[in-house]
DNA sequence: AATGAAATCGACCAGCA
DNA sequence: TGCTGGTCGATTTCATT
């Protein structure tokens, strides 16, 4: 099947990825019920999203306060500007343990980290490894007191203009 | 069943926990072969984390690209000091359109908000509705040139010490 | 792209260590 | 409490439209 690409949906595929963005611990039945569909229906088109890569996988949500991982640090990450090692130092940034999220930006700061752990020590074994990468220069961190959205998801973000651009095509 | 807390596991859940946070679209049989473990143990211990809490949910990841959704910005937002409405201003800023993450954080910059759209035009849209927010001070946004890194997983942070302190319960 | 029937797999229960 | 084995119901698959 294709690669996902831009438009290759219909009203229904959207309802449907709207329906099991956020829990996808539902029978065909229920889904069936709620689309107007039967199973075998559905079925179908849950395969189809998956192989063109829509839907890229189906994952557990854990909660990290069961595993004491209850302190969050937002990290800004500048690299000295030797340029060209900057995919290295990502890719280095995100393997350190604790980091969950690593994007690299336009601007003077080059990187941003999220990371999560269960106290200070082990926060100051993360900023610790973030300074000994080869090229980073300098660190500045923030503790996040509450996190009050994480856990990112698509599908809120597609309504009303973005939809119309989807289906248009 | 008790609320999730820390150091309820044994080693086999967090195994198991780690074999599912990546895909949990695999069989019980898979999941059995692997971990040495009756389908019916490891379908009673999927169910004792998911009642505890430990297991928050099983949810779709989706591809933000098939959605055209490939422009993505870090907002910093300061808010006017008159305290107590933090928590509210929060809550408006996770409330706006495009917006994937808000993490209300110590210092001077009080939140950050990441998001998610499809062009210039819908993300100067999510900057105007953040201005619009009472309370709101002032933005700063960066956009970002690559996610190294996004949709935050908990197991691989969970590991050595942290699985040390865990155990020791 | 969707259906219905047949084969396969998962959910649940009673009982056991 | 943690696990087993079996039963029933759900899901996957496939031939057909």
């Amino acid at each position: 099947m294709a690669q996902a690409k831009v438009g290759d949906f219909d009203e229904m595929d959207l309802e449907l990825l709207r329906c099991i963005e956020a829990d996808f611990d539902v029978s065909l039945e229920t889904l069936s019920d709620e689309l107007d569909l039967s199973k075998s229906a559905i079925h179908y088109r849950l395969n189809n999203l998956k192989e063109s890569g829509v839907i890229r996988g189906v994952t557990a949500d854990l909660d990290p306060v069961s595993f004491g991982l209850d302190m969050v640090a937002i990290t800004e990450v500048a690299v000295t500007h030797e340029q060209g090692y900057s995919e290295d130092i990502g890719t280095s940034l995100a393997a350190v343990e604790g980091v969950e999220q690593v994007y690299y930006t336009m601007g003077d700061v080059d990187f941003v980290a999220i990371s999560r752990v269960q106290d200070r020590t082990q926060m100051n074994e993360v900023i610790e490894d973030m300074v000994a990468i080869d090229g980073v220069n300098e660190t500045s961190s923030r503790f996040v007191m509450d996190e009050i959205k994480s856990d990112p998801q698509i599908m809120p973000s597609v309504s009303d203009d973005v939809e119309a651009q989807l289906l248009e095509e």
